[in-house]
RNA sequence: GCCCCCAUCGUCUAGCGGCCCAGGACGUGGCCCUCUCAAGGCCAAAACAGGGGUUCGAUUCCCCUUGGGGGCACCA
C-alpha cells in the first residue's frame, strides 16, 4: 500500500451537527487532517446536517472552534469556502436527488410508498419471527410505470435501493482487508426519504465521489454499512476510494461504550470526553493532540511524546489499529503535564494567564513571569495554576492557625520560631534564595529544629497552604515588606487558637 | 434473533514464524533527590483469553469456543 504519503490526498471530516463535539471526532478530524498535511493533498470540512430532526444549531460553533482550538484546519469547508461548495449537506439537496434518479432510470432504486406504520409493522412481525430485519420487498415488486404514477400523483414516497438478492459483496477496508458479505442481509436501504433529502449513504458517497475523496478515514460505526457503500459506488460505477474505519473508544474501564449520561457525569471528576470542556478544564491542545494520536495509533515501541508537526512527519495508516480503545484520563494528565513541561515560560504564562484572571486575580506582567517557572513542573493543568499559584495575586492570605503549628511543635515553639525568623530577615537588605535559605537554616539549627519544621511555618504564614511553589523564591516574588507583614501575623494568629 | 468487526500487562500499545521464559508508556509499589508539592533518576510487580490444528518451531497463520464492540431507523 502506498498509501503512507506520496500522493497527496484528499480526505474529508464529515460530521453531522448532532451534539457535542467529543473525543472521537477529534481524532478522526485529526487523523484526515494528518493525512492530509503529511501528502500535500486537502483536508475537507463537510457538515451532514441531512437529519433536520437532530439538528441542533450550537453544534456546528462548537465543533469548529473545538477542531480549530487542536491545532486542525481546514482548507474547504462551509466557512471557508472551496471549489466544491456548498459544503453542507442540507444545501446539496438537488444533487442527491439527481443521483437518485439516475439509479431509479437505471433499474438500481426503487420508488418505496410504505408507510412508516407498515414498516414498524413488519419489523415487529420479523422480530417475533427471529427473522433478519430488513424490509420485505413490497414495493420492489412494483412495476416501474405504476411507481412512476404513484408518485407523479403526489403519493408520499422514499427511495430505496435495490440490492441484488444473490451473490455477495466483497468491500475492503486497510485495516482489516476484504469483507465479505452475503446480499441477502444487506437491506435495500433508503436512499431518499420522503421529504425529499437524502440519507447519509448516498449523500455521503455522492460527496465523496463529488469532491474527489481519495481516502475515507470515518468511525467504526460505519463498518456495518460499508457493503451497502460499496453497492451504492459500485451501482454507479465509481472509482472506489480507500476506507479506513478508525476503532472505537470504550469507557476508562474498558467495558463498552460510554453512554451519554456518562459522559456528562465526567465533568465532576474534572474530566470530559468533550474538547470544549477539556479546554476549559486547563488542558492543552498539544496534550489532547498527543494523547488521542496514540489512541488507536503508535509510532514505534518507544517513542510517545509528540507535536502537530511530528505527528504530521511521522503519521501512518499502516500503523492503526483496529480494536477498541479505552479512553485513560491518567495519561491525558501525563501528557499535559509533559507539554506544560515542553512549553517555553513566556508562552506558559500566557496561557496561564486567563485561568487565574478568570479565578478573579487581577494579574499584572511582572508578577506572573515570575511565577510562571515556579509552578511550571508542580501543574498538570492549567486550571491548576490557581491553586498552585493564587496567593501570589492575593494582597493578604489567611492561613488556618492549625496549620501554622510546625511539625511536633506546640502553637507557643511555633510563634517562637516565627518571631525569630522576623528578626532574621529583617536584618537581610534583600529577601530572595540566595540572601534568605543560608540564614533561616542556621536559625532552625540554633532553636534545635529541622529545617522542615521552621520552613513549614513559614511557607503557611507566607503562602497561606502548606502546599505551595519553593518556600525562598516565593519569598522573592511576594517581596520583603509583605513577606515581614505575613509573618508578623503569626504570633497572633496563634495567640488566639481556634475553639477547639 | 441475524450480520459485521475486534482480542498481548489494570489501561494505551510494540511484536507482522525462530531476535520474545514478550519491549515501551501510563498507573501502582519501593528507593534516591528534597523546605512542602511536583519534576527528575533508579528499581520492581504486572500480559500473549481457552481449545484444536498448520509447522522442525507459534504471541505471530487457520478453525472453533468464549469475551468485547458495532449495526439491523424516512439518525448519522
Amino acid at each position: 500500500m502506498s498509501d503512507n504519503g506520496l500522493q497527496p490526498v484528499r480526505v474529508r471530516f464529515a460530521p453531522s451537527p448532532t451534539g457535542r463535539t467529543h473525543l472521537g471526532s477529534g481524532r478522526t478530524a485529526l487523523y484526515n487532517y494528518l493525512l492530509a498535511r503529511q501528502t500535500g493533498g486537502q483536508f475537507i470540512l463537510r457538515i451532514e446536517d441531512t437529519d433536520q430532526k437532530r439538528f441542533v444549531p450550537e453544534a456546528e460553533q462548537e465543533l469548529v472552534d473545538s477542531l480549530r482550538w487542536l491545532g486542525v484546519d481546514w482548507d474547504e469547508g462551509p466557512d471557508v469556502g472551496g471549489p466544491y461548495a456548498p459544503y453542507r449537506q442540507s444545501e446539496r439537496k438537488e444533487i442527491y436527488q439527481q443521483y437518485a434518479q439516475q439509479l431509479v432510470h437505471g433499474g438500481q432504486a426503487y420508488y418505496c410508498f410504505c408507510t412508516a406504520a407498515r414498516l414498524a409493522e413488519v419489523r415487529k412481525q420479523q422480530q417475533a419471527n427471529k427473522e433478519p430485519l430488513l424490509y420485505d420487498g413490497t414495493c420492489r415488486r412494483l412495476s416501474t410505470a405504476e411507481a412512476a404514477r404513484r408518485a407523479e400523483a403526489g403519493e408520499p414516497h422514499v427511495v430505496r435501493f435495490k440490492t441484488p438478492r444473490d451473490g455477495s459483496i466483497t468491500v475492503s477496508d486497510l485495516l482489516r482487508g476484504d469483507i465479505t458479505v452475503e446480499n441477502r442481509v444487506v437491506d435495500d436501504f433508503i436512499l431518499v426519504k420522503s421529504d425529499g433529502l437524502a440519507l447519509y449513504h448516498l449523500a455521503a458517497m455522492v460527496d465523496d465521489q463529488l469532491m474527489g475523496i481519495t481516502h475515507v478515514i470515518r468511525g467504526s460505526e460505519w463498518l456495518s454499512t460499508f457493503p451497502l457503500h460499496g453497492h451504492i459506488i459500485r451501482a454507479f460505477g465509481w472509482q472506489e476510494p480507500v476506507f479506513v474505519h478508525l476503532s472505537v473508544f470504550l469507557r476508562p474501564s474498558g467495558k463498552g461504550k460510554m453512554s451519554k449520561r456518562e459522559s456528562s457525569q465526567l465533568l465532576q471528576d474534572g474530566v470530559s470526553v468533550f474538547l470544549k470542556d477539556l479546554r476549559e478544564l486547563g488542558y492543552l491542545p498539544e496534550g489532547v493532540v498527543n494523547w488521542i494520536s496514540l489512541m488507536g495509533w503508535s509510532y514505534d515501541d518507544r517513542t510517545e511524546f509528540f507535536t502537530l508537526p511530528d505527528l504530521v512527519e511521522k503519521f501512518s495508516l499502516q500503523k492503526l489499529n483496529p480494536s477498541p480503545a479505552a479512553i485513560n484520563f491518567t495519561k491525558l494528565d501525563h501528557f499535559n503535564g509533559l507539554h506544560i513541561r515542553s512549553l517555553p515560560v513566556d508562552e506558559l504564562a500566557r496561557r496561564v494567564r486567563p485561568f487565574l484572571e478568570g479565578a478573579g486575580y487581577t494579574v499584572d506582567d511582572g508578577t506572573l513571569n515570575q511565577v510562571t517557572p515556579l509552578i511550571q513542573t508542580r501543574i498538570v493543568t492549567l486550571a491548576d495554576s490557581v491553586a498552585m499559584a493564587g496567593f501570589f495575586f492575593e494582597e493578604h492570605v489567611h492561613p488556618e492557625p492549625e496549620q501554622l503549628v510546625g511539625k511536633k511543635m506546640t502553637p507557643q515553639e511555633s510563634a517562637q520560631a516565627a518571631r525569630r525568623a522576623y528578626q532574621v530577615l529583617d536584618g537581610l537588605p534583600v529577601i530572595d534564595h540566595e540572601t534568605t535559605e543560608q540564614p533561616l537554616r542556621d536559625l532552625a539549627e540554633e532553636m534545635g529544629l529541622s529545617a522542615g519544621q521552621l520552613f513549614g511555618i513559614l511557607r503557611v504564614a507566607v503562602t497561606g497552604q502548606s502546599v505551595s511553589p519553593p518556600l525562598f523564591e516565593s519569598m522573592a516574588v511576594i517581596g520583603k515588606d509583605k513577606v515581614l507583614e505575613r509573618i508578623a501575623n503569626v504570633a497572633t494568629l496563634l495567640s488566639s487558637p481556634p475553639t477547639a
